[in-house]
DNA sequence: TCTCCCCTGTAGTTGTCGCTACACGATAGG
DNA sequence: CCTATCGTGTAGCGACAACTACAGGGGAGA
């Protein structure tokens, strides 16, 4: 008995109360007080919680995936490492990471809308870098290494090896990806 | 007021709910459920919350250091990648993985416990694997760089790109760390 | 004008959370 | 033997969670 879709403005507002108190911070009373529409109506658009984090979700994943075309410059994919290492970790990207990590997470339990949102988010990743990874010999896996290279630089940071995150990420050797290119 | 300390049999328990319901799953009422004791004999012996978090995480974060030592096998450098990826990736880590993240999730959003057991966690792997990579030339950066290729492929396998995960991990060319050996 | 249905608000239900007040028995020191 | 502290149980607190029952209000069609 759902009734009108929630607005674009509710699901905004969902997606900031997401990023600031996380996955559980998620609720229709949190959202009640920050937004002044009444949970009632809140469950009355959502039609339930699931939908609430799913479309919230939605939101978060496309944001985030439209945040590393920002960041990164993709004439010099030899750069991008470290371009994004340095962007990423800054500390007003700590909430979107603490997300993706808890999406992560959700993910590695079969949580249906958190695998969902991870695929969408790091397939549209690979994707990107694909395109902009065209003119290496083999795309697909050099956009492969340099993701994973990224996220196991924003892991070592997040988990407190600054230094060492940043030693990866601003390694002047050669590396497979410089190699390639 | 706290009573006596909690015995080792309870903080394992609190450590099997952790991995099976992850980090919100971990409550005074599921472990009083889990084990027989009085949630009102659980909140005595742990005192608060916090400090049951602490203790169960402590526990948790000492079987993830110990946990790669025995999959990796130190004598072949340059295939640790490969087998931690092939051993962590595997569906009984599953657990593991999630409450690694949720704690990478905690640390993100600057949360004490969190910080520490994630510290914890992953300087205890680069200690490992510097002494590992010992006679590299530069034994703590190769260990970092050896890190963060296992996490990072560990985020690729959790986000649904398995494929790409274990197509970085099982890459044949030379790698940066394989010149270094 | 009457009616009907979509929207919105009030007020509840049921459950779990962390935590506390307090009473009771056993045990141990004086 | 008296007392006092320790360990344990029962009961309950207030807050919050997701969700529901139900009563209106108000515009649109007959």
């Amino acid at each position: 008995m759902t009734g009108i879709p929630p607005t674009p403005e509710l699901v905004q507002a969902a997606a900031r109360l997401l990023l600031h108190d996380g996955l559980s911070g998620l609720t229709f009373g949190r959202l009640s007080r920050a937004t002044g529409v009444s949970d009632r109506m809140l469950v009355y658009r959502f039609g339930t919680k699931a939908t609430l984090l799913e479309r919230t979700l939605d939101l978060v994943a496309a944001g985030l995936r439209d945040q590393l075309a920002t960041l990164l410059d993709p004439s010099s994919p030899a750069r991008m490492l470290e371009q994004a290492a340095h962007a990423l970790t800054a500390p007003e990207h700590g909430p979107v990471l603490a997300v993706w990590f808890e999406v992560l997470a959700g993910a590695a339990r079969k949580d249906p809308a958190c695998t969902a949102a991870a695929r969408n988010v790091a397939a549209g990743w690979h994707e990107w870098l694909v395109q902009v990874l065209a003119d290496e010999p083999n795309p697909s896996l050099a956009a492969s290494d340099l993701l994973a290279r990224i996220e196991g630089v924003l892991v070592l940071h997040a988990a407190g090896l600054e230094e060492e995150a940043t030693a990866v990420a601003s390694a002047r050797r050669r590396s497979a990806l410089d190699r390639e290119s």
